[in-house]
RNA sequence: GCGCCCGUAGCUCAGUAGGAUAGAGCAUCGGUUUCCUAAACCGAAGGUCGCAGGUUCGAGUCCUGCCGGGCGUACCA
């Protein structure tokens, strides 16, 4: 069914139209600012007065005379300086509760009336690296997005553009080869990665001592490098090959943990290598070549980018990283209750083979040409710090790509292949410069017109108690899974201490509901631009705007319905012939009022991607769900009005069920 | 320097086209339990919406200046 408001909206506005004359006017119809005027009010008026030059609350007189709404209100009032008051009449908001209680998938939420194809980025992690806060809010984000336009009916393509390219793979291939070494050369020994690391950090202010380490790291990784080879020098395939080869067969969490310490320890030694001027062999065309460790990493990185078979090793070992990457990733997806899933994973690396014809093309329609040696796009209105145009930087001085080049890429693919209407992108405020210029040059450039939409849906830090950004004791980002599980852990001692007789089972599904329910809830119900300081106290606090409320009132609801059995009340029948309301109750008719406009809330954050309109929503449902709860009595309340009372809380139930559950991604328990 | 964002109750934050007396939650104070989960409910107190101008019938919201904070600003993403 059609939103009241937009019901009203319309009608009111052509009732204007017609008294003024005037084409296009706009009722402004918002929820009444005060419930003593009414439920909804109209304040367009005014403005329309202003423009035709005559007095608002004679115009709204005239209006209201001209508008017909006696089927969904009592008559309007003219109030102030020309409001439209409206009243919603008691048999119109009983018709359409059980409109909704008569459909149990969608509430009686209509879809939107153009079906559009969106596509919309965002989680984004890198390969190598565990997920840590600072993935935590595009991916939850993200995931409401998705799923609300979804159930407005438009046709919704997620798509996750990991890190899975780039310069720092050199790095992340080298570390494989170091756990690879320490693992076959080195076995039995603690591996060297790891002590190194320790050894490297001990030293950090000590250059003369760091030297000898890097100096007695190089000779032992080119003695190392020359070995592991049959054929020719350094071709890897005495340990390296076989190595990769039975990675497939391995524990992947025991080798998981390998390999982040390997590529801690990689970035670490080729920070720590820089400008000591040691040399390393390699092979450069075949041929063992001296060149600068601290290019190394980049040597390798170029080998994978190459490809073919002479790279063929550098190849797989990326691919057997970026698998276990995305499989650490499902499984945080998995806790999160985030849909992601490996057929919504288009990387960078799907894109490189675009890269230069990006670059060719935007060169040919003449918007890209060469800077201080990078090849650039000035986009108009940008302006760098002299007042020069300022540069989108799509080519280096040395050839590498950018994730300039990359998203331009990506978003190319996304209007010609994917069709998008519109492409969104979830990612934290400090891209907005980003973005902005990205999507100038792809209008520029003619790869998105004026019906494509291109939306920076931006989001601010989470920050710690200290109001920086989150961080651990040791400056370290806080990893995701670390903070789940306390969130978890946390709700299972509230469980405990307030429901200590529940089952086992029951206390652990109820602590990971409430747990990860609190962590996203609490994100969620932030205006998504400001920063929000994360505390577990207060997103797991039982009072206030908090998943463990909501959770609670659906829980209380869920306890009366299995109450209702040992009081020889059949909810179902009750339920299904119901035909007539009887809300009396100031509490059942606010708790009514509030239930009819599930579908407003959507809309509006759906249209903002504002996840907070829906959990402000949600919240106020709770809160005059408890004051229903406590002021009328369902079970044991006289039969004329108990059929009401159990009709309110089986659709307060299925409305928090439906916005948390199936919207947000909050499980909902039974009992808690 | 320039650009963008922010500044609302003691604290954390809402405020969805410029609309009526600026709202929640926490904390504080007071009340509610023979009754469906008190993880709750009801009430009180709490504000120069950073400051100063301006536009408007009407400004937390728009404009200008200032103060304070964050972020960004040519080869990271």
């Amino acid at each position: 069914m059609k939103l009241i408001i937009d019901e009203l909206e319309e009608r009111i506005s052509k009732a204007m139209e017609s008294v003024a004359a005037v084409r296009l006017c706009a009722a402004v119809v918002r929820p009444a600012a005060d419930a003593k005027f009414g439920d909804y009010q109209a304040n367009g008026v005014m403005a329309l007065a202003k423009q035709v030059k005559t007095n608002p609350r004679k115009l709204a007189e005239e209006i209201v005379a001209n508008l017909d709404l006696s089927d969904m209100c009592e008559p309007p009032e003219v109030a102030g300086p020309g409001f439209i008051n409206l009243r919603l009449k008691a048999d119109f908001l009983a018709a359409r509760l059980l409109e909704i209680n008569g459909d149990a998938d969608r509430l009686a939420v209509d879809k939107a009336a153009g079906r559009k194809t969106i596509v919309v980025d965002f989680s984004s992690p890198n390969i190598a690296k565990q997920m840590h806060v600072g993935h935590l809010r595009s991916t939850i984000i993200g995931d409401a997005i998705c799923r609300m336009l979804e159930f407005l009916g438009h046709n919704v393509i997620p798509q996750n553009h990991i890190g899975d390219w780039g310069t720092q793979f050199g790095m992340v291939i080298l570390g494989l080869w170091h756990v690879c070494m320490a693992e076959e050369k080195y076995a039995g020994q603690e591996p060297y990665y790891r002590t190194e690391l320790e050894e490297m950090k001990a030293h950090a202010t000590d250059r003369k001592t760091l030297e000898d380490i890097c100096r007695r790291i190089r000779k032992r990784q080119e003695e190392d490098w020359r070995e592991d080879s049959y054929e020719s020098t350094g071709d890897g395939k005495k340990l390296f090959r076989p190595f990769l080869d039975k990675l497939p067969t391995r524990d992947e969490s025991v080798l998981w943990g390998k390999i982040l310490s390997a590529y801690q320890y990689m970035n670490m030694l080729e920070e720590t290598i820089a400008g000591m001027g040691l040399r390393n062999p390699t092979l450069v065309d075949g041929k063992v070549q001296d060149i600068p460790f601290e290019l190394l990493s980049r040597h390798v990185t170029a080998m994978l980018q190459k490809g073919g078979k002479q790279n063929q090793q550098e190849c797989d070992a990326w691919a057997h990283v970026r698998r276990l990457t995305m499989k650490q990733c499902n499984e945080i997806y998995r806790l999160l209750n985030v849909t992601l899933n490996d057929s919504h994973v288009r990387g960078e690396s799907a894109y490189n083979d675009d890269l230069p014809g990006v670059v060719a093309d935007l060169k040919k329609a003449g918007l890209a040409g060469e800077s201080d040696g990078a090849v650039c796009v000035f986009p108009e209105g940008f302006k760098n710090k002299e007042g020069q145009p300022l540069p989108f930087i799509i080519q280096k001085s040395d050839g590498a790509y950018l994730y300039a080049t990359t998203d331009l890429a990506a978003l190319r693919y996304r209007v010609y292949k994917l069709k998008a209407d519109a492409i969104v992108y979830v990612t934290d405020s400090r891209q907005k410069l980003h973005f902005e210029m990205l999507f100038a040059v792809a209008r520029a450039a003619c790869w998105a017109g004026e019906d494509t939409e291109l939306t920076h849906v931006m989001f601010g830090s989470v920050l710690g108690e200290d109001g920086a950004p989150l961080k651990t004791r040791s400056g370290e980002n806080v990893k995701l899974r670390e903070l789940l599980d306390e969130a978890v852990e946390r709700a299972r001692a509230v469980v405990e201490q307030k429901n200590p007789e529940l089952s086992e089972a029951d206390k652990v599904k109820i602590a990971e509901a409430v747990g990860i329910g609190a962590v996203k809830y609490a994100d969620y119900s932030n205006n998504r631009t400001s920063d929000y300081v994360f505390s577990f106290d207060k997103m797991l606090a039982m009072e206030g705007n908090t998943a463990p409320y909501m959770q609670y009132a659906y829980a209380r609801i869920k306890s009366i319905e299995r109450k209702a059995e040992s009081k020889d009340v059949d909810i179902e029948t009750e339920l299904a012939s119901v035909k007539e309301l009887t809300l009396a109750d100031a509490a059942e008719l606010d708790l009514a009022k509030h239930l009819i406009r599930y579908g407003e809330a959507v809309a509006a954050a759906a249209a903002d991607y504002r996840p907070n309109y829906l959990t402000s929503y949600l919240f106020e449902l709770a809160q005059k769900f408890s004051a229903f709860y406590t002021n009328c009595p369902v079970l044991s309340a006289e039969p004329a009005k108990r059929p009401t009372r159990l009709l309110l809380c089986d659709l307060t139930a299925r409305t928090i069920k439906h916005g948390l559950g199936e919207l947000l991604g909050i499980t909902v328990v039974e009992q808690m």
